[in-house]
DNA sequence: CGAGCAACCTGCATGC
DNA sequence: TGCATGCAGGTTGCTC
């Protein structure tokens, strides 16, 4: 799926298209996703502008008078413009048709995505409330991960994957990360040191906006706001690359799992 | 409380 | 060609 970049390249890719723009009628073709899409969906959007397109860590918003739209990707969901002239795809499965004639189309394969009508206080929602720091705003900062990780045994990867702690970091990115920063995936995260820390946030940063830049990163069926792919996976630097060399050393990257998760690291980079 | 993992579902690559 | 297996960008909710 879609992590923070994907998630964000989609936000960006369809708002143009549909802020401001009002809903004539929602179709949904198969309401079980993660959780069942409920009937004020289809009920309540129609004859509604959306005022405003944004996101919360994975999750899109699309902000309606009456309340709003939560819509989180799963692992293969995208969110795009489509035509009316476009044929419909199998895993098509809800349409939000513009007055203009234009489709808000959410396909996923999966259906490990949700979409969920929030009401007028969508933070407030119940999968909202709790969620971390945006990793790149000024909350997320060294202090923020040393503090929450005193007294932790997990793995450094599975904490800064804890959407409670910071959102948005996949595995993709987290791996990236860990890399960048010279960091053990395994380590203990209440081992990590301060200097290790503000090194491991500057990564996140650094690596989220860089993807963002490229329009997040397409493995095998993610599509933008636009339809188009990602451009990140030429950048990465271990994900997808146990058993090959080490770009800074040429040690031979190591294969693990963690967290039922594939974790690819350096042994001679990370400690 | 935290840690670890099964579960949700489809598609695809691999091996027999 | 067919079938079984395992893996894939996420996250909740269960057990211990």
């Amino acid at each position: 799926m879609p992590e923070l970049p994907e998630v964000e390249t989609t936000c960006r890719g369809i708002r143009p298209h549909v802020e401001n723009k009002s809903i004539r009628e929602v179709i949904v073709r198969q309401p079980q996703l993660r959780w069942p899409i409920s009937a004020e969906i289809s009920r309540l959007l129609p004859g509604q502008r959306i005022k405003k397109v944004s996101r919360r860590g994975k999750y899109l918003l699309l902000n309606l008078a009456a309340g709003c739209v939560l819509i989180h990707l799963g692992m293969s969901g995208s969110l795009r413009i489509a035509k009316k002239s476009e044929e419909i795809k199998k895993h098509d499965h809800v349409d939000i048709i513009l007055k203009n004639g234009d489709i808000l189309r959410y396909h996923d394969p999966r259906r490990f995505g949700c979409m969920l009508w929030a009401g007028a206080q969508p933070l407030k929602h119940v999968l909202l409330e709790k969620l971390g720091p945006e990793p790149l705003s000024d909350d997320f900062n060294m202090n923020h991960l040393f503090t929450l990780s005193r007294k932790r045994s997990a793995a450094i990867k599975n904490f800064i994957m804890d959407s409670h702690i910071v959102v948005g970091v996949g595995n993709i990115y987290a791996n990236e990360a860990l890399f960048a920063a010279g960091i053990k995936p395994r380590r203990q995260a209440g081992k990590v040191s301060k200097a290790s820390y503000i090194k491991l946030v500057a990564s996140i940063k650094k690596i989220l906006a860089e993807a963002i830049e490229q329009g997040g990163t397409t493995l095998r069926d993610f599509v933008g706001g636009d339809g188009k792919p990602g451009y990140f996976k030429q950048s990465l630097s271990v994900y997808g690359r146990g058993g090959e060399n080490c770009l800074k050393c040429q040690t031979v990257l190591k294969e693990i799992r963690l967290g039922q998760r594939s974790t690819v690291y350096c042994p001679k980079c990370q400690s």
